[in-house]
DNA sequence: ATCATATATTTAAATATTTGGATATATGGA
DNA sequence: TCCATATATCCAAATATTTAAATATATGAT
């Protein structure tokens, strides 16, 4: 049997493959921010801030989930970076920080389907 | 204490925000095909195949992971429509079904950071 | 047919994530 | 101050994901 036809994996091409990759810190954080993404609540939440600024009382009318699961949602996307957020009184108003992310996500999905 | 200003969620505004998102089967679809995204493991396995072709062997080889690790992952790929294959012999060459998707998901981490 | 190798599947343990009740904290009104 | 409400945090149970050993399957060489 002659070996892999994409070419031997010699000790040299190996390294530079490695090489040629990412950092595995890097490889970590991205996961870490798409791992955000990649929830249903998640996404209902990203898609209905699209609209514009809600506040948490709204999100969670919206989701009809219990309050705490809501709130832990927010932070998961807030540590990843997804959100933006002003304090009004007892109230917090959420916003995308970067709307148009939301289209590169559509993209993905679209290419996919 | 007055209402939330970003305006009373009366019932008809609140059918409406749920009727403007996607719905639940789109969104948990969305969100598995991200899920396949958002691990390092298989990221590295995307960003590898940026450069081309490569046999499952090989991107054992490069992760230095056992075996059944890597089919797994791979098959999650697969299964999330990322990859492209084609039998030669007992080797399986996999590809990168839509390669600017990677580009895509670069867009996204660079906005956030 | 037998053997060696590439890949997939099965399975179970380890680990991580999600959910929501109970509780804490923060803010503003009375 | 005391109360009501908005949000966050703590915690434990339920669930899902990841990992890898053991095993199965597929293919080609002899």
């Amino acid at each position: 049997m002659k070996s892999c036809s994409t070419g031997g994996s010699s000790a040299e091409k190996l390294i530079k493959q490695r090489q040629e990759l990412p950092s595995e810190e890097n490889l970590y954080a991205t996961a870490e921010v798409l791992k955000a993404l990649a929830d249903p609540t998640r996404l209902k939440i990203l898609y209905l801030l699209k609209k514009g600024e809600l506040c948490a009382c709204e999100i969670i009318d919206v989701l009809d989930k219990p309050q705490p699961t809501v709130s832990h949602h927010l932070t998961l996307l807030k540590n990843a970076g997804f959100l933006k957020w002003r304090k009004e009184g007892v109230w917090i108003h959420y916003q995308l920080s970067h709307p148009d992310i939301m289209e590169l996500v559509d993209q993905i999905i679209n290419k996919i389907n």
